[in-house]
DNA sequence: ATAAGATAGTTGCTTTATAAGACTAAATGG
DNA sequence: CCATTTAGTCTTATAAAGCAACTATCTTAT
């Protein structure tokens, strides 16, 4: 979609957002189709993989996705094979996850690729604006998830309720 | 959601998304209480404002929209009555589009509000950064948004169907 | 020992967004 | 004047995501 768009004069946030949607979806779809997984199944992964016996209490958590949505993921990525989980001694409930052997494999391509790809986004950029750009992206990340960004912004619209 | 993510040692496009994601669905928010608009809304709004007499294909053709939605949005702007319409006398299909007195108020409210948003969320960033920031960010919109993209990408994929 | 929560995890259902496509009316072109 | 194309709308299908109910197990208090 979008394909002639002019792009000059927008805005900051708005030009954000046609840079992560582009890379995004066009990231999204060649990992599905190169790993079989979603970026969101493979950040999934990547937690279970690092964290070996983690829960699904820990990824919903670490994750912030919705339980059902969490529950869906795993359901996936054991049907899949990439995990397995064994019951907990200490607590019936409990399933303890971790990666198989393949997980591990599709992991491991799915850095790989990451890294190329990421070397495909930044190719425009020199290395110097490439390091900016990440650690100013790295500190607007920090920033917009913050309390004091949310507080920001509520004080902002709170002032000027109707403009003029 | 996500409250407590880490964030270190994370891929740049999934800081990008991150960022994008926050300062997009916050914004989002503000624009529809304050304006009664989302983005999507406005940024067709501005469109017409931006060239009275355009029409739906033109609109379509220039988002990148689905025929439908785009269909809807227009429906929408002329329900609030931000936007007004008038037959053409050329073509009795095609319906002109242009912006109601209140329209272009809410233009305005719109674009002053988006001034205030974006300061805020490059507050944590110095002069410098931001131009860098803002510079890179128009490169790289420019460049995934390009065709040479899209086949660097399938460049690489088509190589390493399956890496090692 | 047992009843009353609380917690782990799953599943079905509802809502919502979007794309796809059928449809009407009008224009164009041979 | 018939066939095809185009403008724009509207209905329907599909898929994602959240909500809430549910089972099973654990914990705590009496």
């Amino acid at each position: 979609m979008q394909r002639d768009k002019t792009f000059r004069n927008e805005r900051l946030t708005y030009r954000l957002s046609i840079v992560a949607q582009e890379a995004i979806t066009a990231n999204d779809a060649i990992f599905l189709r190169e790993t079989g997984c979603s970026i969101r199944d493979l950040r999934v992964l990547r937690l279970i993989d690092d964290t070996p016996g983690t829960t699904f209490a820990e990824i919903s958590k670490a994750t912030g996705f919705e339980r059902s949505l969490t529950s869906r993921i795993i359901q996936s990525l054991l049907g899949t094979g990439l995990i397995q989980r064994e019951n907990s001694q200490a607590d019936a409930r409990v399933f303890l996850l971790s990666t198989t052997d393949k997980g591990k494999e599709v992991r491991q391509v799915a850095r790989q690729l990451s890294d190329r790809l990421e070397v495909i986004l930044t190719d425009p950029l020199s290395r110097q604006e490439l390091r900016v750009f990440n650690e100013v992206l790295e500190r607007l990340g920090a920033w917009v998830t913050s309390e004091d960004y949310r507080s920001a912004l509520q004080e902002e619209t709170k002032n000027n309720h109707n403009v003029k």
